[in-house]
DNA sequence: TGTACATCAGTGAACGCGCGTTCACTGATGTAC
DNA sequence: TGTACATCAGTGAACGCGCGTTCACTGATGTAC
């Protein structure tokens, strides 16, 4: 008798092994992890959205495991979102510390380049969270958290004399012109592409310096 | 007796007459439309990405009948997008046309604002266009060719005199900032939302108009 | 120090369901003679 | 004008499968006495 039924699918991760006593949380960020994982593969997003097996399959646990910490797919792509955010917030303010010491220029070009890099390095993050499903979960929290980053940075400029009639109109207008770049990329690098996220932000923030943002 | 099995299920479109012979095609046009249709309803994309058997019912027809057109759902999906890229060139180019005696700003700010609507009315078609499964595929055909109409634009405000060292960068910049506009729609209008997407098109052009685009 | 018990972090089996896909078929309409 | 046949646009039944969800359970570890 050579059964295989009990064994792992073909494909399919390690199983993981249980929790210490008292940190049963852990499971819950290994969930978004997977879902993470799941999301930043095209092949595996193509067919289907992640099912509820698939992903406790990619966890390494047996699906109802799942329903301790969530209540669904649904609510484990919203936390992954949530996490998104929060993780992206961080990156950002990391790149303007980094620059604490130099312009307000650097520091939005530095600001800029960490949210192309964070869209390039976790696309399945990226992915869930400006996902239609969540997004409107998320606008009021850590979506406006991001929001003020480029506030801030808008704000930076402007107190260096970049002339700028609305600062929080800029500040969405610059937050609007990478997620754009950043979105129509698959289609950019092939009709035209002259240089990468970066170039196109050091362009931007360059004409903005020269002339100013009359918004 | 009051068997209700063979009735359609509650909330399914009515059934769909049968095409004419010699028309077949018909029914080609019809699954596309459906699937828009659904696409289209932030509910129905929510839980699962559409069957082939969801698709069939909205569009009034047997699963198996899909088949005589399209390979399954994504065959459907990639279809549905070219429609949408050659509808909104159309839109598009309709919306240039109306300004023909106008200036090229003004040509432009048609231009922007026929992409902003076509997103709003058609969510649907706006979504699968987009959409990561698909957008691979059309990246050189009706993207390419909707690339183009910008380009047009960019090159009639160089003609005007408008200072621009790149048409082709500029072209694209302008795509990119329309579109994230778009993208991020959900988000600033919650977070920061002066004017829609006509008001930040009018405003971009001017500023262009005063400015110029050094890239 | 030993033991009984409680709790915790999951597992494994089972259910009914909707799914994609196949296949033979049906009935309306056009075409040949 | 009539009739036999071919084609066309689907239908309806059937299959095996993976799915979400429930439930009782297991076995390791902490706690009380």
């Amino acid at each position: 008798m050579t059964r295989t039924d009990d064994v792992p699918a073909a494909g399919a991760r390690t199983a993981r092994e249980r929790s210490p006593r008292g940190q049963g949380d852990l499971l819950r960020d290994d969930v978004i992890a997977a879902l993470v994982r799941i999301a930043s593969d095209d092949e595996r997003m193509r067919p289907a959205p992640v099912s509820l097996r698939e992903l406790a399959r990619e966890a390494g646990i047996t699906a109802p495991a799942i329903y301790r910490h969530f209540s669904g797919t649904e609510d484990v792509a919203r936390a992954a979102a949530l996490d998104g955010f929060t993780r992206l917030t961080a990156a950002m303010d990391a790149a303007a510390e980094r620059q604490r010491d130099g312009s307000a220029a650097e520091r939005l070009i530095a600001l800029a380049v960490a949210y192309g890099d964070f869209a390039a390095a976790h696309r399945g993050y990226f992915r869930l969270m400006f996902q239609s499903v969540v997004i409107a979960s998320v606008a009021d929290g850590p979506a406006a958290e991001l929001a003020g980053r480029w506030r801030v940075a808008a704000r930076g400029l402007r107190a260096e004399g970049v002339e700028m009639t609305d600062v929080d109109s800029a500040a969405m207008y610059l937050w609007t012109a990478v997620h754009g770049r950043i979105a129509l990329a698959p289609l950019m690098d092939r009709s035209a592409g002259p240089g990468g996220i970066h170039d196109f932000v050091t362009i931007l923030v360059h004409e903005i310096l020269t002339v100013g943002l009359r918004r």
